[in-house]
DNA sequence: TCCATATATTTGTATATACAATTAAAGTAT
DNA sequence: ATACTTTAATTGTATATACAAATATATGGA
């Protein structure tokens, strides 16, 4: 008695459950930044795309392919970015299936208050880290999948 | 023209978004093999530490503790287990504002079905790593926070 | 043209999550 | 005992997400 096994826990989980533990931190602590603005990371992230277009329209693929998530809710945070007056979103001309997404003023001005904001953020939050250890965490993390 | 300055993105965004993207992957890659017995992550979580506490019943704090995400919705997943029959939730009797969580044998069932399946796909998602990385990357990970 | 199939987007629905507010029971001081 | 504060858990609500089904348009034959 008192002479249990603990049951190791194996590396692969360590890891996988570190990763995740970090990743949540990291999407919470950008949140957080980008609440002031009150929007979400998701919205955040269409509007960086649609940004980067520099005034060329997107469509939903174009869009829904650089998120984390489904595409069936991408409609809905493209929804939200519009009812807010920060996205447009017309009928295409050319393929009525499709839409022309694009930016507006006032979407370029949230971001120009916030980009500041969360890079800063993501300095700190890796601040531990030597600009070594994060080049070689990138080189790994890549190679996993 | 043609010679706008493309915007560098840091290296501490590389490495945040990496994370978080490895995160998601793996998490959606662990639900998908937890989906076979209808349960999700966060259901098999609290699974595993009722078992961890090999009869021992927890109280809901116990167990939010070791969740990623928020206490108030401990709550609902443990309502789903209770539901399922896979964990069984009474008043502390000594402080009853406490309720007392257990796991079924019907739960324990779930979990003994799961669990080698659980592992051959943890490992099977970090396969691309050496143990040396593997160490390497949990020690710098870990190092962030 | 008419029909089948493919593509782009949207909608429905169940579940999950964040966050604030509420309820219930204990503990503590007067 | 009574009121005040703290603690434990639950509930309400808005939003987010996964997944399947539906809608609308386009394309390529027969």
């Amino acid at each position: 008695m008192g002479k249990e096994k603990l049951v190791e826990i194996p590396l692969s989980r360590k890891l996988i459950t570190t990763i995740v533990k970090r990743g949540t931190e990291f999407t919470e602590a950008i949140a957080k930044v980008l609440k002031e603005e009150k929007i979400t990371i998701q919205q955040f992230n269409v509007l960086r795309i649609l940004r980067g277009r520099k005034g060329k329209p997107a469509n939903l693929q174009d869009v829904s392919k650089d998120m984390l998530h489904s595409n069936s809710n991408t409609t809905r945070v493209v929804d939200k970015l519009v009812s807010k007056g920060l996205s447009e979103r017309i009928q295409c001309p050319g393929d009525r299936r499709q839409i022309e997404l694009t930016i507006t003023e006032a979407g370029l001005a949230v971001l120009a208050r916030l980009d500041d904001k969360v890079n800063e953020r993501e300095e700190e939050l890796i601040a531990n880290l030597s600009s070594k250890e994060i080049q070689m965490l990138i080189e790994s993390l890549r190679k996993i999948s």
